[in-house]
RNA sequence: CGGGGUGUAGCUCAGUAUGGUUAGAGUACCUGGUUUGGGACCAGGGGGCCGAAGGUUCGAGUCCUUUCACCCCGACCA
């Protein structure tokens, strides 16, 4: 392409409103435009960086046996009211009748009409496995979007459904996906992790994340320094803390404590670790039809996770409770503990499970119990509550966990028979007895991924593009292009790299040197041959845009050496 | 959905407190000339329903009412 006709449009000024360096870059560069809210429209660099990234998930996609399909983006409601998703998306589903009157909904994410194609096409063991997938836009009305292309409304996802006639079935098809997810993402050039994750309301044993390490991430990710484990904190486990301080000495007693309500209060008055107190979090479980006041305890040095609160309870959602609630059932803010207690349900962190030398509430205004044994609790509800903090140990080796922020591009969910058992998508097996589907179901972010690439590779000059995704890999810059001899050296270099399937862009735009070089940085070509004074003696430059490192090359050799690079 | 903020040229923003010529700057764009290794310079030029609707006033970008849009913090996010 030649830049004097391309469709670029740089600027020198971000949009006000832009905060993140792949917001500020790709709108800067002329990548993206802003229509509204959450609704970007893709200039040609952005379409050329979203179709290489969408060849590499083809080529993996077909290499893993999974076949291509595309389902109408536009779903009939009543599919979204058989599942029962309908409520659960609430708001994001975009929603709007035809002239027939009848509802339809804007599909933001396909599990549904995937179902409803293959119920009744499948009917037979004999069929599966089968794995289908596509990568489509999809509409969901967020709340609040954010962050340029990294949550929009409008966005393009990749997402795939596989059937299975057993679990075991769906176990090796998952492995069989994350193993292609891990290549896709080594092919982009990216850094991630894999991480255990909270496999939320849709269900399931099994449920990963792909995090792109970048620390303008939103998600906080826990790995450990020794080996491959890594969880995002909703779900990440441990096997205790490296160092646990010594314990207190005393006789198990009620012990006057007046005005010593907060765990730092407990600290200070008692002179011990917050390791050896016990923290009290009251929630409200929210269920379907009824709610209740659930209390959660956890050591003092530890903080409540709420969604592993949640899950432990089972509940739809838990939101705060007040001062004056929990005084009403008869607990006492500041001094509510698990013994000698019955006004509502428990819940103790699997940590406190026959811990010695606690103190905790004696649920009496003005007391703590000192030196309590659990053990003598050994019949409560133990769960996994607690937020794993860094320097915990893994779960799996004696290697610490650290934390890190990650941008989740992927997660893949072993879905289980959620969606055939509600849509009734049946197949008979060997014993001609009709059974749901084992469902996986793999998604990955493609216009996410382009902003991940430039969160993880960026500058203070703009965009640096791996080479698999660069919208064009080489940029020939015409210093002068009132010097003939440069002119025709950069459209010779321009049609021997074409003709040698070489993305290439060729400067050729009436402009100074300095102008052209922050646009190329601007934009991030992976490699620029600037053709300019040097040319005198002979010489060009190749600069690199990740190291801005230029070197002088040989006219006669520029081309084999940008071969060879790239 | 709660709290806050902003809408003036393609873009970034002054101007609004205290109403008063033809609404400004930088940048981008067009013409001509000079310049050509790090966002050049000179000269000339085009571009605005001051988010929208209604109101107060002799007079509204500025005051009042309503409304829409966008952004930020939080909640939410298979």
């Amino acid at each position: 392409m030649r830049r004097s006709r391309a469709f670029i449009p740089t600027t020198k000024e971000a949009p006000s409103d832009a905060s993140l360096a792949s917001h500020i870059y790709l709108s800067r560069a002329g990548f993206i435009s802003q229509v509204a809210s959450g609704l970007y429209s893709y200039m040609p660099l952005a379409k050329r960086v979203i179709k290489k990234i969408e060849n590499i998930i083809n080529e993996e996609m077909v290499k893993a046996g999974a076949e291509e399909v595309e389902l109408s983006f536009v779903t009939p409601a009543s599919l979204w009211q058989e599942s029962g998703r309908i409520e659960k998306f609430g708001k994001e589903l975009l929603r709007f009748c035809d002239r027939k009157e009848n509802l339809f909904v804007l599909g933001p994410t396909h599990e549904e009409m995937m179902v409803d194609m293959v119920r009744n096409r499948v009917t037979s063991y004999k069929q599966l496995p089968i794995n289908l997938y596509q990568i489509k836009t999809k509409f969901r009305d967020e709340a609040r979007p954010r962050f340029g292309l990294m949550r929009g409304r409008e966005f393009i996802m990749k997402d795939g459904y596989s059937f299975h006639s057993s679990v075991a079935d769906m176990d090796r098809e998952f492995d069989a996906m994350e193993a292609a997810y891990k290549t896709i993402l080594t092919r982009l050039g990216l850094d991630f992790r894999i991480v255990e994750a909270d496999s939320g309301a849709i269900g399931g044993n099994g449920s990963k994340e792909l995090m792109v390490i970048a620390g303008s991430g939103e998600d906080t990710i826990a790995v450990c320094s020794k080996c491959e484990y890594g969880a995002n904190v909703e779900a990440a486990k441990r096997s205790g803390r490296a160092a646990i301080p010594e314990a207190p000495v005393a006789e198990f007693n009620k012990f006057k404590t007046p005005n010593v309500k907060s765990i730092e209060d407990l600290e200070d008055f008692f002179k011990v670790d917050g390791y050896y107190t016990m923290k009290c979090v009251a929630k409200r479980a929210v269920y379907e039809d009824d709610s209740e006041v659930v209390l959660f305890f956890v050591r003092g040095c530890d903080t409540l996770q709420e969604v592993k609160a949640q899950n432990a309870t089972g509940a739809l959602d838990i939101v705060d409770v007040s001062e004056e609630e929990l005084r009403e059932l008869g607990l006492i803010p500041g001094f509510i503990g698990p013994l000698e207690q019955g006004c509502a349900k428990h819940v103790i962190d699997t940590d406190l499970r026959d811990a010695k030398s606690i103190i905790c509430g004696a649920n009496e205004e003005g007391y703590h119990f000192v030196n309590v044994d659990m053990s003598v609790m050994s019949e409560a509800y133990y769960a996994d509550i607690a937020a794993v903090n860094e320097g915990d140990c893994c779960p799996h080796c004696n290697g610490t966990l650290t934390f890190t922020k990650g941008i989740e591009v992927g997660h893949i969910f072993k879905l289980g028979t959620t969606y055939s058992a509600a849509l009734k998508a049946e197949f008979l097996d060997e014993n001609g007895k009709a059974q749901p589907f084992v469902m996986g179901t793999y998604g990955m972010g493609v216009s996410r991924l382009v902003a991940a690439v430039i969160e993880q590779h960026h500058d203070e000059q703009g965009c640096i593009w791996t080479k698999a995704t660069a919208p064009y890999m080489v940029n020939i810059m015409i210093s002068n292009i009132k010097e003939d001899s440069q002119v025709e050296l950069g459209e010779e270099l321009y049609a021997k790299l074409q003709a040698a399937h070489v993305e290439v862009m060729l400067d050729d735009r009436k402009e100074r040197f300095g102008f052209k070089m922050n646009d190329a940085e601007l934009i991030g070509f992976p490699y620029t041959i600037i053709i300019g004074k040097e040319l005198e003696n002979g010489l060009v430059q190749i600069f690199e845009r990740k190291t801005k490192e230029s070197t002088s090359v040989s006219k006669d050799d520029v081309f084999s050496k940008i071969i060879d690079l790239i």
